[in-house]
RNA sequence: GUGGUCGUAGCUCAACGGUGGAGCACUAGGUUGUGGUCCUAGGGGUUGUGGGUUCGAUCCCCAUCGACCACC
């Protein structure tokens, strides 16, 4: 069930109650990405100190290990991860994406393009653990989700490349389209086995790469399912800002005002302000964690890395305005040491600001939506805060 | 003491007598529904020292300093 609280005026930006078997989560929300069942790095209650109202597992993962059958049998995954609140898991279907159907992307760059066969049935791929050959359908996707216990639960889609042109485009929404009517018919005959306390909430994930008249198609085919929820997908995939920012005005004025709007991996602080401005409700991304692993965080300032030589000697936290238990208790000199020594508590560390950081901004977000003033915070914010340019500044004469 | 091997970037090592390179480290970037992976760029050198041969020496010769190995 989701209740919306208040709107900003001039903006497409709202607050809301989402509800789920597990808890309450006010939107807008960043959820952490937990992919193997754990946010890397961060414990549980840590989670809860800084504030996250639900996390991320992975289909796809857990399904090749340990299995959803042996986290059914423990009890479903918040009991066996010890995180007892709301959970989202991803339903696999970017894997179809990310593993080898996109011919010039790939996250997992050290990884070799494996072949993966896309049918009307599902997706036929190979773990990237040990080769081996797996199938995933819209009809497995619901059961491996329902018997690992999440509150809500993704369709199975396909996020065709960015690069693809406009024939494919329409192919891959098109499937995407027919997919998601299996998953709703698949996970309401589940559904129907599963105690009133435990109903899951599937959301439907609209695609249509950068095509306009695509995106709006799907958006609204998604609308018109009766379903709680409706994720943007295929989005911050190695397009342009610009492209993004673009796609999600054309979509607005067709986001279904009554179900949470669900952008699927942003992002930046400046991608979530963006983008709850023009209407969305619903966060998540590797970056916070991913970033700290790498030794990059956010400040109000922008982003910087530890290493930079000039922390070395400093007795200042990673950002003076935070209050996160790293900034409490840390200087950066002694965290620039820990990460150059390749420490886990750097990590750690590190990890905590930044998820603290973007939940932070979330927390800030809905406050000043709820008081009317999110345009000014946004403006506000965006100013102090440089962003990158991508360019290598080394590399200027 | 005798014989031998070897001294090249911070480290480990390349380079036919013809403008000394690589990996790691260091410095600075990148990473958007998670592999702590990976990618890009940059700064770094009197080739242990001193002579000699040569148009030209990291390379050949001599001396010297140092390290290591074998033998006495």
């Amino acid at each position: 069930m989701f209740q919306i609280l208040n709107k900003q005026k001039g903006s497409a930006a709202r607050t809301g109650i989402l509800t789920t078997p597990h808890g309450t989560i006010q939107t807008p929300v960043f959820m952490p990405v937990g992919t193997n069942g754990t946010v890397k790095g961060v414990k549980p209650e840590e989670l809860v100190e800084i504030g996250a109202e639900i996390i991320l597992g992975n289909t796809y993962h857990l399904h090749l290990r340990p299995g959803e059958l042996l986290i059914k049998e423990k009890g479903g995954l918040q009991k066996w991860t010890n995180w007892r609140r709301p959970m989202l898991t991803d339903s696999g279907g970017f894997q179809v994406f990310s593993l080898g159907a996109g011919k010039d992307y790939t996250p997992l760059s050290n990884i070799p393009k494996i072949g993966v066969k896309i049918s009307e049935d599902g997706v036929e791929f190979r773990s990237h653990l040990d080769g081996s050959k797996h199938f995933l359908s819209p009809e497995i996707a619901m059961q491996i989700q329902a018997d690992l216990g999440a509150d809500v639960i993704m369709a199975f889609d396909e996020c065709a490349p960015g690069t693809s042109d406009k024939s494919y485009a329409r192919q891959a929404m098109d499937r995407t389209h027919a997919w998601a009517l299996k998953c709703k018919i698949a996970h309401e005959k589940i559904q129907k086995e599963r105690p009133a306390e435990a109903q899951q909430m599937l959301f439907p994930i609209a695609q249509g790469v950068v095509y306009d008249d695509l995106r709006i198609e799907s958006m609204k085919f998604m609308s018109e399912l009766d379903l709680p929820g409706v994720a943007i997908g295929g989005l911050s995939v190695g397009e342009s800002k610009e492209q993004m920012y673009h796609t999600l005005d054309v979509l607005q004025p067709h986001l279904p005002e009554h179900k949470p709007h669900y952008l699927m991996g942003v992002g930046t602080p400046e991608d979530i302000l963006e983008a709850v401005d023009r209407g969305i409700d619903m966060f998540d991304c590797v970056l916070p964690t991913r970033l700290a692993r790498h030794g990059t965080f956010w400040t109000h300032e922008g982003r910087f890395h530890i290493k930079q030589s000039g922390f070395k000697n400093s007795s200042e936290p990673l950002d003076t305005t935070c209050t996160c238990y790293t900034c409490r208790n840390y200087e950066m000199s002694y965290l620039r040491h820990i990460f150059t020594e390749g420490e886990i508590l750097a990590m750690s560390l590190l990890s905590i600001h930044n998820l603290h950081f973007l939940l932070d901004l979330t927390a800030k977000i809905r406050a000043h939506i709820n008081a009317g003033t999110f345009t000014t915070f946004k403006n506000d914010f965006l100013r102090n805060f440089t962003i990158p340019d991508g360019k290598n500044h080394n590399s200027d004469p």
